[in-house]
DNA sequence: ATTTGCCTTAACCATCCGGTCAAACCATGT
DNA sequence: ACATGGTTTGACCGGATGGTTAAGGCAAAT
């Protein structure tokens, strides 16, 4: 992202927590301009529509998100290292932003387009599947279409936050809990995923 | 459900698929009436407020989705079996109401509240936890804390689903082959458990 | 034929919302 | 002191939106 004025960056943030809290229908550009402190004029002035603006919030979000995400997997990492990084920075950068992360999921499902001008690549899978074909043929573990382990893992991670406010409630628990639970889910999730791929 | 006319049957429906394509904020009572084929004034005789008809439509929504996941598991069915019978319906059963799903998901997050109302109480865990007590004692599976089982089956069978829109851009495939890959999920996911369950 | 009660509609209302504009504000350079 | 140009604002606009109302239509009951 460019530099920003004070203003701009005022702004900036207060739509990211509008957008953020009410999604593109339910966010209102003067509740915009009131928590920036200033006029629904200025705000105009300095992102001329709400198209524009939510676009842009949108792309910073998504830049944010995934970059936490991508964090180099370090070569040297066996592939047992490698799939316990991944279970935990996941786990542990959806958790940090939960809020970003469900408005992301939520706004790109109804409007996809978005994410063809916001996708150029993803080579996360070839270095982790590099990785398993290695311990394959090591015979360290059994055979597995990769596609599905990579969905099977990110699922195990995700959705569970995700949903956490519907699967709170109909798992009865209780916030705290659950927050304990979910920093359980990283070992969980690991021996879950190792278990199943010994031979 | 009670009965309804005509008349109510096709503004009720036609409010089922508006709200689903556009949530409550994007949703507009004009075109409820319009695909109804009725005017604005007799849509609002029939359902006073635009709440109080989404609130109707959440809860026939969830009903439906809810009564067909919740099916009978049989007795006497193996636990091997009942695993199985789950990941299978599960997935058949949100395929099938894919858009009700995601609908449900994403205006549940925003109004949590809505779901106090609806849930009496959910003993689908007891029943295979019981299954999976009963098998751990015969020595035939490992042991595991039984909410990450069932977070992590349910995990893995709703997410590919619910965020197919994302993944199919991010991995790349097209819509049927992505059909097809969620058909195989079934066993793939199947499998993906129980080799993970060996002692 | 007239009443009764359900249904439908066109017209209307108040409010809200995104966006515009002309005027004012203010710091800087001359 | 004055002009310049970026910044800020209150007032306003056009259109959309949820909701109301008064009047009428229509079919069954009287």
């Amino acid at each position: 992202m460019e530099d920003l004025t004070k203003a701009e960056e005022k702004i900036f943030s207060a739509a990211k927590e509008e957008f953020i809290e009410k999604g593109f229908d339910g966010a209102r550009m003067q509740a915009i301009a009131d928590r920036a402190g200033i006029s629904k004029a200025a705000l105009h002035y300095y992102y001329r529509s709400k198209e524009k603006l939510f676009k842009k919030v949108v792309n910073f979000i998504f830049n944010m998100v995934f970059n936490s995400v991508k964090q180099k997997i370090e070569e040297k990492l066996s592939f047992e290292e490698k799939v316990h990084f991944i279970i935990s920075m996941y786990i542990d950068t959806i958790l940090q932003h939960k809020h970003m992360a469900f408005f992301l999921f939520s706004e790109l499902m109804k409007h996809p387009q978005i994410l063809d001008e916001l996708i150029k690549k993803q080579e996360k899978i070839t270095t982790l599947s590099a990785a398993y074909q290695a311990e394959l043929e090591k015979g360290k573990i059994r055979s597995i279409e990769p596609r599905h382990l990579i969905l099977n893992v990110v699922s195990m991670c995700i959705y569970p936050i995700l949903g956490s406010p519907l699967i709170i409630r109909i798992l009865g628990f209780s916030k705290t809990e659950y927050d304990a639970f979910l920093q359980e889910r990283k070992e969980q999730v690991f021996e879950f995923v190792m278990k199943s791929l010994r031979p």
